[in-house]
DNA sequence: AAATCGGGGCG
DNA sequence: CGCCCAGATTT
């Protein structure tokens, strides 16, 4: 190391506890607990994992607890949060814990790698922050305060980059409380050292800033670009009949696995594909002709009048890589009952439900929209 | 190394 | 509207 930095860990950390935010999982030194709130805030703020992370411990307060719920429970808990395979993942290690090592956490970050859903950052997280250790935990505020504090113009993502954060980091951690190095840099990142338009006036590191010095702390850290989002169109059907309402799980692995919404059914959307509602409605069609014979009730239905659909509602919402726009359509002119009748038995993964009950389901957010539209207009009525 | 996987807040 | 957030896993 070229200048001093090492002594910037022991400024970094005197900061840090004067200056630290009261969080729900700062007040505890449960690993369990941390392990949880560190599986929620990846990828998401603070802010909006604040009121999950209340409820999951209040509902799972510890990992036995977690690991006899269903998987039902654990993803209703996790509704809305997004990354839903975090609380499978989380749902699953806590099964692995309390049935393979006695309700023991690991003690080792090799230990704590086998957990599912544990990767290189909450192995060191935990580690440092629950259990004292001085592993280092590289996240994005970590590499953000680095890169500017060291004024690295490569990307910050590239492998030797980080391996040149991981030694000052393992530095500063031998030298200080391993919760607080750890937390210390994630806190600077978060209300000082932030994305957009840093505070460097606050910062209890400015006067070593390499960033700062040259006036490219905003321009950094250097990143990638990312591939472009596809687009695609979604038809769903609202089909209700005697109070209630047909709705289907989603595939166990891939885009919100284990979800419920409306029956569905997407495909991918061409720039030339003109307007939409035309569109959206061949599909809903062919969705209602795939309902329709996988109920054996072709025979039937072909009699009856061609049923037409009325779209009802219409959401866009936007993924990390991809966008959906969302059209849904009701069939009107439709012997429902009979489609009602033949599929009480269950065809594949959808089932009929209550419509009062459907919040008891695990819904994707563009889909809970929806919902609440439809049936505050409903009760208007 | 690049893709996949949510949702929301902010400039 | 684009960017990013206390990332992990698969290809």
């Amino acid at each position: 190391m070229d200048e001093n930095f090492q002594e910037y860990g022991h400024k970094l950390v005197t900061w840090y506890r004067q200056n630290r935010r009261d969080l729900p999982w700062r007040r505890t030194c449960d690993v369990y607990a941390i392990w949880v709130s560190e599986t929620m805030l990846q990828q998401t703020r603070v802010e909006t994992v604040i009121p999950y992370y209340l409820r999951f411990l209040s509902a799972f307060p510890g990992v036995a607890d977690l690991a006899k719920a269903s998987e039902e429970q654990v993803l209703k808990h996790w509704q809305g949060l997004g990354y839903y395979r975090r609380a499978k993942n989380l749902h699953l290690a806590a099964k692995q814990v309390c049935q393979e090592w006695g309700g023991d956490f690991p003690k080792t970050r090799d230990g704590w790698l086998q957990l599912a859903g544990v990767g290189d950052y909450t192995a060191g997280a935990v580690l440092s922050i629950a259990m004292g250790q001085p592993e280092p935990a590289i996240d994005g505020n970590v590499l953000r305060v680095m890169s500017r504090l060291l004024c690295i113009r490569e990307p910050v993502r590239n492998t030797n980059v980080v391996r040149r954060i991981r030694k000052l980091l393992e530095y500063w951690l031998t030298n200080d409380v391993p919760s607080d190095v750890t937390q210390s840099i994630m806190e600077l990142g978060a209300i000082v050292c932030t994305p957009r338009s840093p505070q460097c006036l606050l910062c209890p590191l400015a006067e070593g800033c390499r960033a700062k010095r040259e006036g490219c702390a905003a321009e950094l850290p250097v990143k990638v670009a990312k591939a472009a989002r596809k687009k695609m169109l979604v038809s769903a059907l609202w089909l209700e009949h005697a109070g209630q309402l047909l709705i289907e799980q989603r595939p166990e692995e891939g885009l919100l696995g284990g979800m419920w919404q409306l029956p569905s059914l997407s495909e991918e959307r061409t720039e030339d594909g003109g307007s939409e509602l035309p569109s959206a409605l061949r599909l809903a069609e062919s969705l209602m002709e795939r309902l329709v014979a996988g109920s054996l009730l072709a025979d039937e239905i072909s009699e009856s009048p061609q049923p037409y659909l009325v779209p009802v509602a219409t959401e866009k919402h936007v993924f990390t890589h991809l966008e959906w726009e969302v059209h849904v359509c009701r069939p009107v002119g439709l012997a429902l009952e009979k489609l009602f009748g033949q599929s009480q038995k269950r065809m594949e993964l959808m089932i009929w439900v209550p419509v009062e009950d459907w919040d008891k389901y695990a819904w994707p957010r563009v889909y809970e929209k929806i919902l609440e539209k439809l049936l505050s207009e409903r009760v208007n009525i």
